[in-house]
DNA sequence: TTCATTTGATAAAAGGTTTTATCAAAGAGT
DNA sequence: ACTCTTTGATAAAACCTTTTATCAAATGAA
């Protein structure tokens, strides 16, 4: 059965008539403004609670010009990215009784507009668009939006606020940790080319290893890492004591085809991975070492910044990038070596 | 710099304004309702497109009582199933010009009646709350709400509408095409016997292949795959010809494991896998045929009942099983012999 | 010409809340 | 007894849209 006729919630006009007061004081009483007699303001307090009054937001939204309320655009289909982000932005929103819709626009232009409208309409305090790369536009135009924009794992334009991984951090610490551990001769095996994320830490690596130390781009892929080690092999009388992969799928790859031929991890390479997507890192064998882009901490960022752009408060403009952290598993070990050990 | 005063959005009393009508007759000009001069619908009509009107959403939801809005309250962190489910459902409802708030509790209680809280007060038309698996009960208590729940890959209560993937069809999807196969001695290897999709895939198991045949419990996990797969070397003589395998992570630990043993897939045997989980599915060796969930059309399935809730038509009450499907890759491959050759 | 009907448009109420202005009553000071 | 201030409460306007009731003008029929 169904219950035909919904409930209905009570209202503000319930308690003040239960109350015998106006509905002034009723509000007045309820947000503790204006004057009003203590006993008056309790026993309006205490009646509310009995009902179980809540003020109806849209009303309140109506009058107040706030919504509440932003909208989270992605363009990620698979949700890998958006999910920590939308619940990092969530978390530090709830606390302020803001909702974040969630559009998936799955690179659909026409789709990404209908929501874009149904958000507008809805009266959207703002809009936090999140992609799955950062040299990639969105799919429609926020640039003359009359509500905020803040982009999370995504490049916005000129001016606006872009909260991103820092790559050549994160590249960074992965070499770093790889030369503590005593790595002389490292490896840089990484996606393609065309990715500025690719670039930024391929530059990174040569900075640190030496201006024409080898990166190998190719594929996001497994395979192409597990191909890689098989070019690596046949081409190279000696191997690198360290492998810096541009993701943990690259890394997984390459795990497989060190395995598949007789070269143990980290005994003879170590190998450190980048992206922390547990899925495939804590499921390696062994396993994998990498480099977290703190996900869930960019949506904190941009869910900080939103608020403060709704409340009128000036907000860091340009890229914004966070860093890194490094997540030690068991695909590194320190190497046993006269001219690095501590002095 | 930032824009200190945003734009004020344009109102139906502007348009009245511009086209010298009344507010009534502007708005049953846009609705096409009441009685309106055609020319005069037309120059209002003209009018709203130029300054660009649009209907405020909140005062329209303010009369109608409904906020063409609804939530999504989510319990899984991974955003695994998450996402593929939410965008079906935001699918099928944003051409009803409804939009979704997605509300990650990570199974924490006091975020999730935080937001419950908030989507109340929001006038949300309905709740859908999705899980991660179909045996465990929502963290907060949605019996009592006077808006529709459906439940998405989640168990509700009696009597309420769920949406689930129908776990026998795909395990018998997968013993059917391993036997089509031409596979006699299956075995299967899955998750932990608490999870009641695991149950009642063995279940289905069992009626197909006899009821001895054996079920290996587990760990959702590809190590634990690859366990089992040493276990089988070692305590068995003869290998099984096919391997059904609960989930897509263990048959990758399946698939490792037999490579490492110098078995192989799909010559010496057939695997398949469960969930099609792309990212692992895909990138395995060789691609894993596997069972898809068709999460997305839970999703759609979901929406379109939480559609009709909000209209107040009935819907189907009960937990709702929906087909899965085979996705056919490499790790299965039809064994030549004369008793299953096609008559 | 008169009455009844149709047409086109508008005023007003409603939805639920907050805020500003108003007002009566009570108290204080002379 | 008079004015001045404070206190406590309320009416009304506002937010923006939709719907119902109302109304004047125009048209039709007799």
């Amino acid at each position: 059965m169904i219950k035909p006729i919904q409930h209905r919630r009570c209202t503000l006009r319930d308690v003040a008539k239960a109350a015998e007061v106006s509905l002034s004081t009723a509000s007045n009483a309820l947000n503790g403004v204006g004057r009003v007699n203590v006993e008056t303001r309790e026993r309006v307090l205490r009646i509310a609670r009995e009902i179980g009054f809540r003020p109806n937001a849209l009303a309140r939204s109506l009058l107040s010009r706030r919504s509440l309320t932003i909208g989270i655009i992605t363009d990620d289909t698979y949700g890998r990215l958006t999910l920590p982000i939308s619940s990092g932005v969530s978390e530090v929103l709830v606390d302020h009784g803001v909702s974040a819709f969630l559009c998936a626009t799955s690179g659909d232009k026409r789709l990404a507009e209908l929501h874009l409208q149904a958000l507008l309409d809805k009266q959207v305090d703002g809009i936090i668009f999140t992609a799955t790369r950062l040299d990639v536009q969105p799919p429609i135009d926020l640039t003359a939006l009359n509500v905020p924009v803040v982009y999370a794992f995504a490049a916005g334009p000129f001016l606006s606020t872009s909260f991103v991984p820092d790559d050549a951090h994160g590249a960074m610490l992965a070499i770093a940790h790889l030369q503590e551990a005593g790595c002389r001769d490292i490896l840089h095996i990484t996606g393609p080319e065309s990715w500025l994320a690719a670039r930024n830490r391929a530059d990174i690596y040569r900075n640190h290893c030496g201006p024409s130390s080898p990166v190998m781009f190719g594929a996001w892929s497994e395979e192409w890492g597990h191909e890689a080690i098989g070019r690596v092999l046949s081409a190279r009388k000696k191997l690198p004591d360290g492998i810096f992969c541009g993701s943990d799928e690259i890394a997984r790859g390459v795990l497989d085809g060190l395995r598949d031929h007789g070269v143990s991890v980290p005994a003879d390479v170590s190998v450190i991975g980048f992206d922390n997507w547990e899925v495939v890192s804590r499921q390696t064998r062994p396993p994998l070492t990498t480099i977290d882009m703190e996900l869930k901490e960019i949506g904190h960022r941009a869910g900080l910044a939103m608020l403060q752009l709704t409340r009128g408060e000036p907000v860091e403009r340009g890229v914004i990038r966070l860093p890194c952290s490094l997540v030690r598993r068991e695909s590194v070990i320190s190497r046993a070596s006269a001219d690095t050990s501590p002095v």
